[in-house]
RNA sequence: GCCGGGGUGGCGAAACGGUAAACGCAGGGGACUUAAAAUCCCCCGGGCUUCGGCCCUUGUGGGUUCAAAUCCCACCCCCGGCACCA
């Protein structure tokens, strides 16, 4: 006779032991073996975290457990599942970080690591702690290094010149983000720009791949979307402008736009202020008023450059050239709304046709001429507004009369003849620059010689090693703090034997977390980043989840890696991700959490009340898990009763009957494992736990005792969830080993889910009058004999004349009636 | 402004175009208990009721349909992302 209190549940106790017992077997990690001939391969892979000083939030929590849940309902179908886990320690966060607290980061990041690594153990993930990763050390940065040189021998690595945001009180470079409405974050320093040499990777080369690919990946929509409009494809032509009056000749003034059909209706040119022609168009006498505009806008940052202004401003060069179309000599001036990296950083303004022209040709007296004319209006039809949309060619020579599309395509072709015009299929995206003036991340391998210029570091002296510099505060400089080592950036030129510079910017933490999900399966290795034949037996990833946060850059990055590394030979594939889905965001009672509101779950204290299982379950039962959720403090209760309960099902003290299960029971049984079976690789997990609930409200269904065949499914299933108690519970049911070795999942028979009689609502003209019980599947006629025996149907028919009945079999009947 | 995702009981949420509110939280009542906790049972959108039922209710307004939370059109609000992209 088991005593009832030793019998209780104890999640704490349970949970412990079957962590211990996971890591002694070696449940959930890979030997190479079996890494290198597994029978089902399934890479289940989630987005992997930065491990903060806090430790793990509620977030990741949620998006980790959604991500477990996927890979244990895979195992249990009997797939290998390969379920990876490491942290994204480098960068600009923990950087700061440790500038903040005055602790070196190569101190900070260990201690973070162990305390991440002890939470994630905790929640009872499935792990595979023998290929984690860790980006900061060096046998994986090494490896970031050497796909940089993959990418520099591929020719899609460059230097060029580029502005960046410049905080002069902080002597720092800083991210966008840092930037608010052109302030530094941390001062309130007026931020500058400063042109800086850095390095690029050419993912704009990759943009028409990047979007074409979209269409066949199985990605949340939402992501697919953001990807979409991140490359910004646009169609549209250039059109040469000769520039007039300027000795010696300038080359013609190129634009770009998606509306040749206008080009009738350019009245002035403008340029970006820093455009490479402004200095030779520019007449002496506008000079001096063009050089301190130009002062002006440089002074501006990045991102304040890109803020809509109330009004416009800008300059007039003293400059013209000639509009090709009218042969008019139109003025060309330099004005901030023009942005040098999109397009040709010129354009042909349209005012009649483009708000932004039109409000900076109100403002500065320039003529606003009607070319297209729309609907019920005509050439004459005055504008008080710029008129943006599609109509019929006005004031447009030979071309009056076309609509705008055909109308484009023949101006195109006519300039085209005259070599002032050709098609162009133009992309917002912009080359990727990789540079960080910054410490924490592995350097650039590169080093300057004087001699052979910018060399590659040989791949045998990788890793460039990251020196453990006391001082890494930046300074006014403008370059990383590794300029001031010169012990270290000192070297020789492995080309010439020469004296030569090292690199001293470090990479993009974005580089880092590119290609990680290549490492994983490979971890350890060292003579490659990444194993050939492992990679072409676990990868392309299976699934990936992860937060749309990294819709865009991260998620781009890596198909970018991946696409490249595919091109220059070292991969098969070249989508690295065949399925992606986003989680949701949780709130907690309706607001969003954040450390300054101090409304943080802090989840640890949460575990250890409640064990990891209720706090998982409870996570994926609080909302859809692709829309997040609504963190209830009291919610968790649910759960936490549905555990205990279920133990005692399964743990009664009498013991289980072994009888064959009761008939009702056993049809809600397989009801359950049909709904739980379609929905749960759906991420419909706050659905599945409802009815996983809903069959334990039936199996105990005033107070009886359930049999084995009743409890042992719901065992199975409630595995990915909570996975310490279901271990513990098919261990006392007689198993051996773990549940997650066995293919145990259970399968539904459709016959035993039929129900012995359903209930079909009656209604009349469309409202429910009555329901009757009748077997499924019974005849229009008997369903409508046993209708018309429904008192309250009847006195609606009584004197009412039935004009149609619509059946829906096992479901309604509809008496449309008139009077 | 543009692109996503949402608006359903007191709350988190369910609902192949077919009985709106499953599952759970909170709340109320009861059982057990000296008491509390735990556990178990019942009630729980609103109004009316002759206790048979009837009417209203899924952000707002229209429409399609025998039937709309669900489909179509217009609009309002909330959340997330992008934003002078020519």
């Amino acid at each position: 006779m088991a005593d009832q209190e030793t019998d209780r549940y104890d999640p704490g106790e349970v949970e412990g032991r079957w962590q211990r017992r996971w890591e002694e077997w070696g449940t959930n990690t890979f030997s190479e073996q079996r890494l290198r001939s597994p029978t089902d391969p399934y890479y289940n892979l989630m987005m992997f975290p930065y491990p903060s000083a806090e430790g793990l939030h509620v977030g990741n929590i949620y998006a980790f457990t959604g991500a477990d849940v996927h890979g244990r309902y895979q195992r249990l179908q009997g797939r290998d599942v390969f379920e990876p886990i490491g942290f994204d320690a480098f960068g600009i966060h923990s950087e700061n970080f440790a500038l903040k607290v005055g602790v070196h980061p190569m101190d900070l990041i260990p201690g973070n690591v162990a305390n991440f690594t002890r939470q994630l153990r905790r929640v009872g993930g499935m792990f595979d702690w023998n290929h984690a990763v860790d980006t900061t050390t060096p046998d994986y940065y090494r490896w970031t290094q050497w796909l940089f040189l993959q990418l520099f021998k591929g020719g899609l690595a460059e230097r060029k010149e580029a502005p960046v945001n410049w905080c002069p009180s902080c002597k720092t470079v800083l991210a966008n983000e840092q930037v608010v409405s052109g302030l530094c974050e941390r001062c309130d320093t007026p931020v500058e720009q400063r042109r800086i040499a850095q390095w690029f990777f050419k993912i704009s080369a990759y943009a028409e791949r990047l979007l074409e690919n979209l269409k066949t990946l199985d990605w949340s929509e939402s992501t697919k979307k953001a990807q979409e409009n991140w490359i910004g494809r646009s169609e549209g032509a250039v059109l040469r402008f000769p520039v007039l009056g300027v000795e010696p000749d300038v080359a013609d003034l190129e634009v770009f736009t998606t509306r040749p059909d206008t080009v009738f209706g350019a009245t002035y040119m403008v340029l970006a202020p820093e455009h490479p022609l402004v200095d030779a168009i520019t007449s002496s006498d506008r000079r001096a008023e063009v050089e301190e505009y130009r002062r002006t806008v440089a002074r501006m940052d990045v991102v304040a450059r890109r803020k809509v202004e109330q009004s416009k401003t800008g300059v007039f060069t003293g400059g013209h050239c000639e509009n090709p179309a009218t042969g008019e000599r139109i003025p060309i001036w330099i004005a901030d709304y023009v942005l040098m990296d999109y397009g040709t950083g010129a354009i042909m303004a349209v005012p009649g046709h483009d708000e932004r022209d039109f409000e900076f040709a109100t403002a500065f007296g320039l003529p606003i001429p009607r070319v297209v004319a729309p609907g019920d209006s005509t050439a004459r039809t005055p504008l008080d507004e710029a008129y943006p949309g599609e109509g019929i060619l006005v004031n447009s020579g030979r071309f009056d009369g076309m609509d705008t599309r055909e109308g484009g395509r023949a101006i195109v072709t006519w300039l085209s003849e005259r070599g002032l015009a050709e098609a162009r299929v133009n992309f917002r995206l912009h080359d990727w620059c990789i540079s960080r003036q910054r410490y924490w991340g592995p350097p650039i391998p590169i080093v300057y010689c004087d001699e052979c210029g910018p060399v590659p570091v040989p791949e045998d002296d990788l890793p460039v090693l990251l020196p453990r510099v006391e001082d890494f505060q930046p300074d006014d400089s403008g370059v990383s703090p590794l300029a001031r080592v010169e012990e270290w950036y000192r070297t020789t030129c492995s080309e010439c034997g020469g004296t030569a510079r090292r690199e001293t910017d470090v990479s993009d933490t974005f580089l880092d977390s590119g290609w990680y999900f290549l490492r994983y399966p490979s971890a350890g290795r060292d003579e490659a980043a990444f194993d050939p034949e492992v990679t072409r037996t676990w990868l392309p990833v299976d699934c990936y989840i992860g937060g749309n946060e990294h819709a865009v850059l991260h998620l781009l990055y890596s198909r970018f890696l991946t696409m490249a590394l595919h091109d220059l030979g070292h991969l098969d594939f070249e989508e690295p991700f065949t399925k992606f889905r986003a989680h949701g965001l949780i709130v907690r009672e309706g607001a969003k959490m954040s450390k300054s509101r101090g409304n943080v779950v802090i989840p640890d204290s949460i575990i250890e009340r409640y064990g990891a299982d209720s706090f998982r379950l409870y996570l994926m039962f609080l909302g859809p898990f692709e829309e997040g959720g609504d963190y209830r403090d009291q919610g968790i209760q649910g759960p936490v009763g549905f555990l205990k309960r279920l133990w005692n099902a399964v743990v009664p003290v009498d013991g289980l009957r072994d009888a064959a299960p009761d008939v009702a029971v056993e049809r809600k049984l397989h009801q359950t494992i049909e709904q739980v079976s379609r929905q749960l690789p759906d991420l419909q997990y706050n659905t599945c736990v409802a009815a996983l609930m809903e069959y334990l409200n039936v199996v105990r269904a005033e107070g009886r005792t359930p049999t084995r065949a009743e409890v042992e499914p719901l065992v199975v299933m409630i595995a990915p969830f909570c996975p310490h108690i279901a271990e513990e519970l098919w261990n006392r049911l007689g198993h051996e080993g773990s549940i997650f070795d066995g293919t145990s999942w259970p399968s539904f028979d459709p016959e035993k889910l039929q129900e012995e009689a359903v209930t079909v609502a009656v209604q009349v003209n469309g409202r429910v009058r009555a329901t009757i019980e009748v077997p499924p599947g019974v005849s229009e006629e008997v369903a409508m004999d046993r209708a018309r025996k429904e008192p309250n149907v009847a006195r609606y028919l009584d004197d009412a004349q039935l004009r149609r009945v619509i059946y829906v079999p096992d479901r309604l009947l509809n008496l449309v009636v008139s009077t």
